[in-house]
DNA sequence: TTCTGTGAAATAGTTCACAGCG
DNA sequence: CGCTGTGAACTATTTCACAGAA
């Protein structure tokens, strides 16, 4: 478990990184941490923990050994520890102040959110570029003209820009912010923005999710309804043939 | 979270099934075809598309011809069918009619989120378990109350249900609606839910979107300053203690 | 005995590279 | 020609299964 090759500042080996499929995990884990801590198990067995992140437990050790930690064989991994340990390894022993550019309805809704603060993530500053909303004050932040939104990344520290604005104003808000030195940004339009490779997007589209829940919904309604239809377009559909499977 | 399948009952096993990794992508190619068609474009290599997508050309083609999509050699895909192949796929050819549960910030602003309904995802139906709440009118839908969810899902012929509860009441949110016969679940809260197989779960979460956001902005800090942390980090300092959820 | 840590096998997903159709 | 469709190689990720620590 000792990491045979430190991660060195160099970059010419290729360091062996944590999997984004681990740290797309970590998180759950965490989250499933703090429903344990809360109940007062001291510890907890890696089966356990995966049935609670719904994941299999050989994927939990290796995800967590991966990232340096180990548990006590015969008795599981201590909860506290993992919670700290995997707070670390994301960054959450640090402050992560948000500014949110677009202060609509989803803007305001997320302003209020008050599992950002709590998380680490504190909404420092609200930005739009409508005259009648900036000067309002949502959930403790004075909202701000766009213009400004540089200086303001600068002033409060931001770390992440938060995208809220209409699709149509995504990639304009999503070159200011980056203009304003921001590499971590989290997209809540439907647009797909072009960035440089060294900035971080994550999208979160409600849209996208819907339509892959229908296309769930829909495969295991057809499979229901015995048709053996895999995947088979209806009725009005007749398009060139040329079907050759192996 | 998002468990694929479950479903199939190996009656015949000549059903090649759509991946997961595909399924998540087709709402982007969807996306970058409407800006494709909106721009009075007939057709478009899988290079093109691809590259609007974030893609490998390769990855794009063997999607589509994995859901039996095929182009014209030396041309490309016509847009125009693409999408409407496309929709088909993941049943966009119906309207999937939701129902929000938690009208607070968030639910108000998906519920007004002009977006779904375009997309075919009608918010039909809004319920709240707040008496103030309950009778007054959200983006022309009267909120009614909790106890009638499972007589509103069949009154409108609710197709998904939206978790946009506090944290606390999200499970007992899912296993309502679950018991109301819903198989399709968005989940807007940290919960990670229990539910039966049958049910797709799929969870927006803010906090899990910033943490995985911080991890890598960490470690591109980490990387540039040249500074050799590595994963563990020994000299433990003690950090705010995650101490509440909602 | 229980439960971790991890080789090794299995599975999934991506990308190359090129034959061959339009 | 240009661009699709796909075998084959490659990379990533998951899962089994079991040795061995506590």
């Amino acid at each position: 478990m000792s990491t045979a090759d430190g991660v060195g500042p160099e970059d010419h080996p290729t360091v062996p990184r944590v999997s984004d499929a681990t740290v797309g995990r970590l998180p759950v884990y965490l989250q499933g941490l703090f429903g344990l801590a809360g109940d007062g198990e001291a510890s907890v067995s890696s089966e356990a923990l995966a049935e609670i992140a719904a994941v299999n437990p050989a994927t939990l050790r290796r995800d967590l050994a991966g990232i340096g930690i180990s548990g006590t064989r015969g008795v599981g991994y201590d909860v506290k520890y993992l919670v700290h340990e995997i707070s670390v390894v994301l960054g959450l022993n640090q402050a992560w102040p948000v500014l949110i550019v677009g202060v609509g309805n989803l803007g305001r809704a997320l302003a209020n959110y008050e599992g950002l603060t709590t998380q680490g993530f504190p909404v420092r500053a609200l930005v739009d570029i409508d005259p009648d909303v900036v000067g309002t004050s949502v959930a403790g932040v004075v909202v701000e003209h766009v213009d400004v939104l540089a200086k303001v990344v600068q002033r409060d520290e931001i770390s992440v820009g938060v995208i809220a604005t209409p699709a149509s104003a995504a990639q304009a808000a999503a070159d200011e912010l980056i203009e304003a030195g921001l590499e971590s940004l989290l997209n809540f339009t439907p647009v797909q923005l072009v960035t440089p490779p060294h900035v971080q997007v994550r999208g979160v589209d409600l849209a996208t999710e819907l339509q892959i829940l229908s296309f769930y919904q829909q495969r295991s309604t057809a499979a229901a309804s015995g048709t053996g239809v895999p995947l088979s377009v209806d009725a009005d559909e007749q398009q060139r043939e040329s079907s050759d499977r192996d």
